[in-house]
Order: structure tokens, then C-alpha cells, then sequence
DNA sequence: TCCCTCACG
DNA sequence: ACGTACGTGAGGGAC
């Protein structure tokens, strides 16, 4: 056995790592008193982070409590395999910081299926989101295991994570390659594998305090899980890519990028994405540049850049001016380059042996709860066109299916703030702008009313003035002015409800909290942003209740992304139309006397089929 | 690491 | 006192 002692809030602890039969046998008479006192904390260490990427290796398992971690050598061989993968498989309780990496890898690697594990897990990192869910950058601890065991446990915590760079670099090895090859009788990296399991098992039972304490109910704890568990599962099921239609994508868009790239070195532009080079050569072409940066840099983005080509930002000749061959060179190598390499490259790099992407979903990332998807960030795809999302395919014999909720912030506004009018257009299933403008204007109200009126309702769920509404809506200022008071008279219920939103922040530490109990830290300084934050948040509960109905409705297997207000589906193309109604059905309920409510679209095989022609 | 830019809802 | 568009992920340059 090789053993290793550390100091964790002035308690010695110990970190076993078996090395004999014999050792496992310890292992398993620790394991069954400790899993008589409690649960049991559990952690990985692999060979990196992209989980279904070719030659990806489970290297150790961890267990362990408040005292004891026992690291077991998972790649040492099938008697260190049989001993951990038996405990995964009995042990009733696991604590496990980040549950939904650990969940993807065992159910990949080690044979113990999401199914299995996820209603055993309690996850410490979702507990402390819902204390707070600020990033350190926002002002918060942080969601890390290394800044909440500092705060919460002891502020000696090392970075395990961190100082483990430094032990790569020592030994010849960097950030990318130093967890695939760092030796498991590594000292240092044996001590931090069992340490981790140790702090896990020390910070849930503060959290539970904390969160008892805030009032924040068991089954929003619950609820999260829920959907922590239903989002690996859609990152498990991954989605089929087009290989042939990405590479012949990458190459094209490579061709474009270095022709535009060639005319701007022509205007002395070496770099295209260099914004220095190109102000300089602009100007020296005898452009105006007037725009500044907050950091006071001359600005040179897509809006300059366009209205210098004499282009709409959706790329449309305006024949306002002559256009300058440099700024729209620069446009197109720029994009060209952007969208090969954070589209187009990242699907082939990130994919499995079988052609498929594994997205990583974080079912409960923004301040807001909202999630977030990343490598590859199929959130943000472009949707101008279908060229991405082309290159992303249905199941074989399936067709795509796209359902989104039809104005959901909106619809939240209206339920949260008891906006009685609106209320009363929603149930009437009207398109809330038009009600607006008719509401205003009377019959007369046309499309450009129309707008005026849903730029304001934007501003209302962003907490946007009016300058903003104008720039957005190509309105006058004095227009959306008059547009805004109108608003006001019609819906009085927003402004009150801002203020009673504010005011009980102010009395609660600066947080809201959200119709399903979410905390909502504000920024002292913006705390206009309240109205925002109660709906965007709300509306992401709206998503993740659906998400728990398809699952109901027994249709989890087909999911493939939650988008902020849609749900992305993959269906057999006879059932095609019944899964449709059916998911429909499944986001359509009432939200404080408001119909939430969702509508289909049916694609073809590709995720591009939605956005234009089918393929 | 920060800044700028740009993709989405 | 007044007014403020919200939330993300990612690439690439400059330092």
C-alpha cells in the first residue's frame, strides 16, 4: 500500500493507493463501515476532458469521506477494475463535485451506466450554484472544488488542479499531454486525487447547511439533478456528423479565407484579425473612423466595417456609397477563418470513432440558471444560413425536429409581474406586439407600429432605455420615447414590479429570487438588470420543466439540445409528426395564469434543413 | 490574461 | 438624482 498523510482543517487525513490484493481487501472493509456512516465521496482521474474521443483512458477512481480517500489505480489492471467498479455499483450514496463529467465517464469507461449512478449522486457542485452562482469573476466563490473548499473547508486548500501543472512541467510534460502520462505513483498526484474525494465529502455537508439556512428547497435540489441527469444523457446519445460535408466545408471556407485575406494584404493589411492594422490602413485610405472602444482603441467591427462596404450587417448591398474593397475583404477572410475553425475544425477534432459529437452540456451555468453547451458551443451556431449546422445530422432514418416556446420572456413577464392586460392577450393567443400596437393605435396600428412596440417590450425584459430601443429598432428616439410611456400606462404592473423586485433584493443581501426559489445575486450598480434576471431565469425553468415532460413522455432518447427557448429533437420520420405533437404538448402548461406555449417545426435529416433548403 | 470581436437566445 | 439592454462560448492579438 502506498499511503500518503496531509492536514485538512487541522485534522490529519490519509490517502491509500492499493497496490496488492491484499490492499484491496482493506479497501473493501473500509469502504463497508464507511458506507454504513454515510455517503460516500467519489472522483476520477482520465487522460483529459473529451470523454468519447479516440484512446481515452480511465486512469484512477476515487473514494473516500471526511478522513480516508482510497485512490484505486483503475488502468493497474482487472482486479483494481473489479474492486472499483463493484463499489460503484453497490455504495447507495456518492458525493461528486461536477457529477455530470464523472457520470459520462464511468457510464463510458468503466460500465456503470448514467441510469445507475445519477439517482445515487448528489452533486456538489449544482448545491453550491444554487448558493451562489456567480463565476469569481462576477464576484462570487466560484463553482470550483478548489475556491469552495477554500471558503468552506480550509483556506490552505492547495490547487490540486493548478499545482499539478507545475509537477507536468517538472517532468517534461505539459497541461495537454501531463494527464495521460503522469506516472499514478506520482506522489503529489496521488496525494491531490485522494485529497479531492476528501474535500468533496467535507464541503456537502456545509453546503446542505447553507442552503437550509437560504431557504432554498430539497426539491429544487432535486429538480436540478433531474435535469443535470437528462442533459448527460442528450451529451452521451451525441449527435451524427456529416464527415464528408465538414471536411469538403473546412476546406472551402479555407479557400475564402486566404483569397480575402491576399486582397486586404493588397490595402497593406497583413492580419485581418489584427484591428490596429486595419484602422491604420483605413484611415490611411482616407476613411473616418469616429467609433472608440471602452478602452478607447478605434473601433473596427462587423457594424464599421460594413457600413464602409457598403453592406447591411446581413450582408445586403445598401448603394448608399462606394463600397471599400478592404473592409469587406476583411469581412469575409474574418468570418471565413472564424467559422472554420470554431465550427467546422471543432466538430472533426471533438468527435467520436463513430463520427459523432459529444457536446458538453452545463445544465446550470449563467447567474441565471440558463445552460450552456460547449466543445462545440452548438448554442451559437450561425443561423443566418445553413451551412453549419448542415454538417449535423439526425440519427440514421430519423429527421430533425426543432420546438420552441413562442415568446416565452414575454409570456414570464406577463405571469411574474401580473401584467393584467398582457395576461389577457396571451389568453386570447394573440402575437403581444400586435396586441400592443392595436391597444395603442386601434386598427390602424401597422408592421412599423408593430416594432416600436416589440422593441419596447424587449427593453421592459432586458431593463434597456430608450436610446438602446431606438439604435435596435431603427426608430427615433422621440418615437420609442412615446412608445415606452405608452407601455407604461397600458402595463403599470411591470414598473411596480421592478421596484418591489429591487427593493426586496436590497432588504436580502442584493439577491432576487426567482419564482422557482433560485437566488439571483445583482450587481449593486445595475440592479435595473432584476426584471431581466426574473424572467430569463424563469423562462429557464419553463425549458427545464419541458425537459422533464419529454422525459415523462418517454421521449429522452430522441432529445438532442436544449436551446435557451427550444428543444432540438431527433425522430424516426414516420413518427415524426406524433413526437412533434407530443413535445408540443409537453411544453405547453400555465405559468401564474399565463399559457406558455410551444411550436414544432419538422426538419429533414440535417439540422441545417431547418434553417433553408433540405439535404 | 485582458481585450476585442462575433456567433447564439 | 438619474439612467443603464440581459445571458453565454470561442478565437486571436497584444502584452
Amino acid at each position: 500500500m502506498e499511503t500518503y498523510r496531509h492536514d485538512v482543517a487541522g485534522d490529519p487525513v490519509t490517502v491509500h493507493v492499493p497496490q496488492t490484493r491484499a490492499d484491496l481487501d482493506a479497501f473493501r472493509a473500509w469502504l463497508t463501515e464507511a458506507e454504513r456512516r454515510g455517503p460516500i465521496a467519489l472522483d476520477t482521474e482520465t487522460t483529459g476532458l473529451d470523454v468519447y474521443s479516440p484512446g481515452y483512458r480511465l486512469r484512477t477512481v476515487q473514494f473516500g469521506d471526511a478522513f480516508t480517500a482510497w485512490v484505486i489505480p483503475w488502468e493497474r489492471g482487472p482486479a483494481f477494475q473489479s474492486a472499483a467498479r463493484a463499489a460503484l455499483r453497490r455504495v447507495p450514496r456518492f458525493l461528486i463535485h461536477n457529477a455530470p463529467f464523472d457520470w459520462a465517464v464511468l457510464d463510458a469507461h468503466a460500465g456503470v451506466p448514467l441510469e445507475s449512478l445519477a439517482p445515487r449522486t448528489t452533486d456538489t457542485r449544482l448545491k453550491a450554484g444554487l448558493l451562489d452562482p456567480r463565476q469569481p469573476q462576477e464576484g462570487g466563490i466560484g463553482t470550483g472544488l478548489k475556491p469552495l473548499s477554500a471558503y468552506w473547508v480550509d483556506p490552505s486548500a492547495p490547487d490540486t488542479q493548478g499545482d499539478l501543472t507545475q509537477v507536468f512541467r517538472s517532468l517534461g510534460l505539459t497541461k495537454a499531454t501531463g494527464w495521460a502520462a503522469i506516472p499514478l505513483s506520482n506522489a503529489i498526484f496521488a496525494l491531490y486525487a485522494g485529497l479531492d474525494v476528501i474535500y468533496t465529502a467535507r464541503l456537502d455537508p456545509v453546503l446542505t447547511r447553507e442552503l437550509d439556512r437560504l431557504g432554498v428547497r430539497p426539491t429544487l435540489v432535486q429538480y436540478e439533478h433531474e435535469l443535470a441527469r437528462i442533459c448527460t444523457t442528450m451529451q452521451r446519445a451525441g449527435m451524427v456528423l456529416d464527415q464528408d460535408y465538414v471536411r469538403e466545408l473546412s476546406a472551402s471556407l479555407t479557400d475564402e479565407e486566404h483569397h480575402f485575406a491576399d486582397v486586404a494584404r493588397r490595402y497593406g493589411v497583413e492580419n485581418v484579425n489584427a484591428p490596429r492594422q486595419i484602422a491604420e490602413a483605413l484611415t490611411g485610405m482616407g476613411e473616418h473612423l469616429g467609433e472608440r472602444t471602452a478602452s478607447g482603441a478605434v473601433k473596427v467591427d462587423k457594424a464599421v466595417l460594413s457600413a464602409l462596404a457598403d453592406l447591411s450587417l446581413q450582408g445586403e448591398r445598401l448603394h448608399l456609397r462606394t463600397p471599400n474593397p478592404l473592409a469587406e475583404a476583411v469581412i469575409r477572410s474574418k468570418r471565413a477563418g472564424k467559422w472554420r475553425s470554431a465550427y467546422a475544425d471543432t466538430f472533426l477534432e471533438v468527435m467520436d470513432a463513430q463520427g459523432r459529437v459529444h457536446p458538453f452540456i452545463n445544465s446550470m451555468q449563467a447567474r441565471t440558471g440558463r445552460m450552456s453547451v460547449t466543445r462545440p458551443a452548438l448554442q451559437t451556431l450561425p443561423s443566418s444560413d445553413q451551412m453549419i449546422r448542415r454538417a449535423l445530422l439526425a440519427d440514421p432514418g430519423h429527421v430533425m425536429i426543432s420546438v420552441d416556446f413562442s415568446a416565452i420572456e414575454m409570456r414570464v413577464l406577463a405571469g411574474l409581474a401580473g401584467v393584467a392586460r398582457m395576461k389577457e392577450g396571451f389568453l386570447r393567443g394573440e402575437d403581444i406586439h400586435w396586441f400592443t400596437a392595436r391597444l395603442v393605435k386601434g386598427d390602424g396600428a401597422t408592421e412599423k407600429d408593430r416594432k416600436v412596440f416589440k422593441g419596447a417590450g424587449f427593453s421592459k425584459v432586458y431593463g434597456g432605455g430608450v436610446r438602446t430601443a431606438a439604435r435596435q429598432t431603427g426608430a427615433s428616439e422621440e418615437a420609442m420615447r412615446r412608445a415606452f410611456a405608452e407601455y407604461d400606462r397600458l402595463y403599470p404592473e411591470i414598473k411596480r414590479a421592478s421596484a418591489r423586485w429591487q427593493r426586496e433584493a436590497f432588504e436580502s443581501g442584493m439577491v432576487t429570487v426567482s419564482a422557482t426559489g433560485r437566488r439571483l445575486p445583482l450587481d449593486r450598480d445595475r440592479t435595473y438588470a432584476v426584471v431581466n434576471y426574473q424572467c430569463q431565469s424563469a423562462a429557464r425553468d419553463c425549458l427545464g420543466q419541458a425537459l422533464l415532460n419529454i422525459e415523462d413522455a418517454g421521449l429522452l432518447d430522441m432529445l438532442k439540445l436544449p436551446i435557451h427557448d427550444e428543444a432540438l429533437l431527433s425522430a424516426p420520420r414516420e413518427e415524426a409528426q406524433d413526437v412533434a405533437r407530443a413535445v408540443e404538448k409537453a411544453m405547453t402548461f400555465d405559468l401564474f395564469g399565463v399559457p406558455i406555449v410551444a411550436e414544432a417545426e419538422i426538419g429533414g435529416r440535417s439540422w441545417g434543413s431547418l434553417y433553408g433548403a433540405d439535404y
